[in-house]
DNA sequence: TATGAATGAGTTTTCATTCAT
DNA sequence: CATGAATGAAAACTCATTCAT
């Protein structure tokens, strides 16, 4: 499981996760209403239960709240893998598309703090002490889609000619609904799910009619 | 045009304009840096040329930037307009991805602060005053998108349901190029313009082969 | 007693009253210095030993030190009440002298101060969200003074048209200490309340010699 | 007159006159809204029909409002001294009560600047450079009152002991108008003068019955 | 661990004043 | 004389972070 490095780390335990758990939700009610520099470190922590200071004992400084946004989505997401898996029955296509199905939803629970993270991130990625560690928490999410993929691409099954690029393109399908919902209305979810799911196929799978 | 309403406003109407123009050009530079709130307003004012508190002789206030990115970018769009309409030949078709181009270039033009206003303008809408200001702007890039898809669906060249759904699909479609390019990799811009245009084509337009 | 409400004021009663003292005194002291809009938040936190920012834990506002100002002087004459009830053997006009002078005595230990006070209030008065906390400050002190007043007609010790209007007359004639020993020069207090006491002997109260 | 010196003092002539009283008369108006330090400079040259900057050819910096408060309603009030002098048919006492009627009679047509000019000169007079020009300014009014006092003590139709806490009491009296008419209610102009009146005439005029 | 008062660096914003036109 | 755009110093206020308890 990605874990920040840290100089004395908690006493690792069911008390961090926790309180870790407590303080992402807590930051994603309160980036639902009002964006990461507006949101401040007390808010958080207050809105976790905790005392303002408090939030230190388990983050280094309130960027790292960035970095527990993109760890706890990407846990939630991994936790679904193996589901996912069982349910394809070795069809990459279907894996393929249960993946991107589960990231739209856990992107559409914690739609407002994906959105955060997604323009947070834009800049703490620049720095090099978070890109690592950012690419880290990312990793165990982009190699389940590459691995996916590829499986798919050996069995003839799809066809692409980047694996690259391709990650990137899921990713930016998925993602793509966070933001459309923001500015300008009230997206409805299964029809954007339709687009997506209709697209993939089309362009992205081999046609049955062409294998026999 | 959407002029923002000020108690004083500077008289020379021309001087305005090139302030303004300064005062968009400089944000963008900056904003490709670092994000909004990290940006003072000072920074963006030495950028721009002008001294510390001169930037409140033209902005009323730091928020209001956002409003002048938006302002210029859909005014550089809304320029480019007439110019694509003429080269339409009166098809719809070819109106509606010259439009789509051409917001996609400004997109990619000032890529880091599209994405920024993108961003911001999520959360400066939900303020009553700025709300309708923001809807002032993007009215005649919007207007003429649904003047499109309007001409394209009465004359039987295009096919959907709902046109608020299709205008915001077409905007996200843009506008994800933005987003994608930020986080991951180097996307190229001309293929993802193909995918775009032949996502369009194959499902927006009706096809020439049902004409006959 | 008046509190301003806040929305997360610190915890410990005794601290917050031991700060907003300091706040209060050295307020106080800069304002005998310069006015109002010259005094710095920092000056006066400082001048309380506290840090620049420190003073809003105890504050909202640079104006709430006008609210302080006016808290604090109608606490020490409230405080003054009780001794001058007791001393004045149940006798209305001793004890509305005795009000009146421990008025002029708190006027006139904060006689800078004051000044300012009054001449500030006179536009806080003017913002509805001050002027009923204005009210509320001011209310212990005027509501004794009423209270006096009517006892003192009710025996048929004095005798005056308007209750307001009396109540009114007895403050500008406290008050007008603050301002004389102001801008022209150095009055005597002592003298300044002989002229008082006589006024009001003389024209409020009913002559011993129309009694018998 | 009372002039301020001035470097360059600009071409001394009707236009000075007439800009200066421009104004004074806008510094009143606007002084009636806001406190000095919450008007701007601006503010009150838009407000006398003059450009921002155009107000330093006619003050040398905001705080010579404050001068040009005090000379504005020093002059109104000398004006009327001829007048007064001459329907008092050369009583000394009906003199005073005439000059007092008349400060009062300014002091509550410039109400609110009157209250300003009082606040703000208690901090201007200690500065050296201010100082001596405000008593310069003052001194036809305080020299009228002293002359008309020092005939009526001469005249043995008064009496009192010092001359200057005289000339100080009499200017409190006129200026606790201003002040007792701004926070708590409106108080009756004329009611206030009766009790001035009357209050000086028995404390400080002989009275008649012991001239027989 | 947990707290929350204290800190002070950093930001936005205002506005008196200047000066080229 | 008149203008009003430009300036930049100064001030109020915020808030991430620390640390004694």
């Amino acid at each position: 499981m990605p874990q920040v490095v840290r100089l004395q780390p908690p006493q690792d335990d069911a008390l961090v996760r926790t309180r870790r758990r407590q303080i992402f939700l807590a930051a994603c009610r309160v980036l639902a209403r009002k964006p990461f520099h507006q949101a401040t470190v007390k808010e958080i922590a207050l809105e976790a239960g905790l005392a303002a200071g408090s939030i230190y004992v388990y983050l280094q400084g309130k960027d790292e709240i960035i970095l527990l946004l993109a760890e706890s989505m990407v846990a939630e997401l991994t936790e679904a893998l193996p589901t996912i898996r069982a349910g394809s029955l070795s069809d990459p296509r279907r894996e393929l598309l249960g993946i991107m199905r589960a990231a739209l939803d856990v992107i559409d629970r914690y739609r407002e703090a994906f959105a955060v993270l997604n323009h947070e991130a834009r800049y703490l990625g620049r720095r090099p002490q978070y890109r690592d560690v950012l690419k880290q928490i990312l990793a165990p999410y982009l190699l389940a889609l590459k691995d996916t993929l590829e499986r798919g691409r050996a069995a003839r099954l799809m066809r692409f000619d980047s694996m690259a690029s391709m990650v990137e393109a899921v990713h930016m399908l998925c993602s793509g609904w966070a933001m459309g919902s923001g500015l300008l209305a009230k997206t409805d979810k299964e029809s954007y799910w339709r687009e997506i799911a209709a697209l993939v196929e089309g362009r992205l799978f081999v046609p049955a009619a062409a294998k026999p």
